[in-house]
DNA sequence: TTAATCATGTAACACGTTACATGATTGC
DNA sequence: GCAATCATGTAACGTGTTACATGATTAA
């Protein structure tokens, strides 16, 4: 792929779960190709502005299994979140139930609004897995965006009740 | 509260939220103190190593006060998880169920330590909420805390599913 | 005697974001 | 005529992590 078709597949699949922007990108295929783990090679075209193609190599690979083959995968910092918006949250007495019942009802609405482009991403797995024709692929890109689903599922509820609990206060 | 105590009160309540590590908090200390959002203090201790201790300025509570009124809180990336474990296991397909069902495995036990952390949290809580003696602060907190429950239940179902989904395929 | 707690930090690096720059083509 | 899409990137900055350094006191 090049640098611009990765840009928009992380888009259309992983944003939920990681975002990158396109500088990033083509500094890290910089250093990826430096040491060897992939090879591009400029295409010319007419009509439209030529590009450079990436391809993966061997060792390249190779080294994407042994990250995925790491032993602590799961067990590290996965099950917590960083998150700006619980930070204000948690300091929220500082400027009343007002502006928190704002952030939570304009959370609430950022998860409806999750599960909605979700849904989309469910699409573009059907599509991109048509290129791919690989169940062993397509079935892990699927259980992620169910951990979005019930990300946002569990989110709304989890909003709902503390706007009703602020609510109660009043 | 001296930049240790920030550490530990980091780890104490906000962990599951936001991690810092002390040389984190030193520099930010000292940027914070450079743009007048606070000032210290050195105290010496006999029996113990001197310490500064940080407070802040009127200026730095009205900054504080200023981003937490910011109006896309809540709204921005709020819904979203940067996970590496997540991209893993998008990828996973190039390595295989077993890895799959490992990491699976260990997110889960990840997810049920997570819940007991919060546990102990929720005592954080109580304790330094005697300290605040504000229930305007500390219901907030709570909220927090919430959140963290239901991830973790949330995370705990969805990957008992993924691995009944899996282990059904082989 | 070993590890933990108290308490400070620096240096270097890795990673992520923002802003900027260029320029052709296609659809409204 | 204007915005969007295709396609490339650079520079500067901001933020987070890792490794290192120091040194006293106290509990197992």
């Amino acid at each position: 792929m090049t640098g611009y078709e990765l840009a928009k597949a992380f888009d259309a699949s992983l944003s939920f779960v990681w975002q990158a922007q396109t500088s990033q990108i083509y500094r890290e295929l910089n250093a990826l190709e430096k040491n060897g783990c992939l090879t591009s090679e400029r295409v010319i075209q007419d009509e439209k502005p030529n590009k450079r193609v990436y391809s993966i190599t061997d060792a390249g690979r190779e080294q994407l299994r042994q990250w995925l083959m790491e032993p602590e995968a799961g067990a590290d910092g996965a099950a917590s979140v960083k998150s700006a918006f619980l930070m204000r949250l948690f300091f929220a007495g500082e400027v009343g139930d007002e502006q928190a019942l704002n952030m939570l009802c304009a959370y609430r609405e950022a998860c409806l609004a999750s599960s909605v482009a979700l849904d989309e991403v469910a699409g573009s797995i059907a599509q991109y897995g048509e290129y791919v024709r690989s169940e062993e692929r397509t079935k892990y890109w699927g259980i992620v965006a169910q951990f979005g689903e019930s990300f946002c599922r569990a989110g709304i509820e989890w909003a709902e009740k503390a706007i009703a609990l602020l609510e109660g206060d009043e």
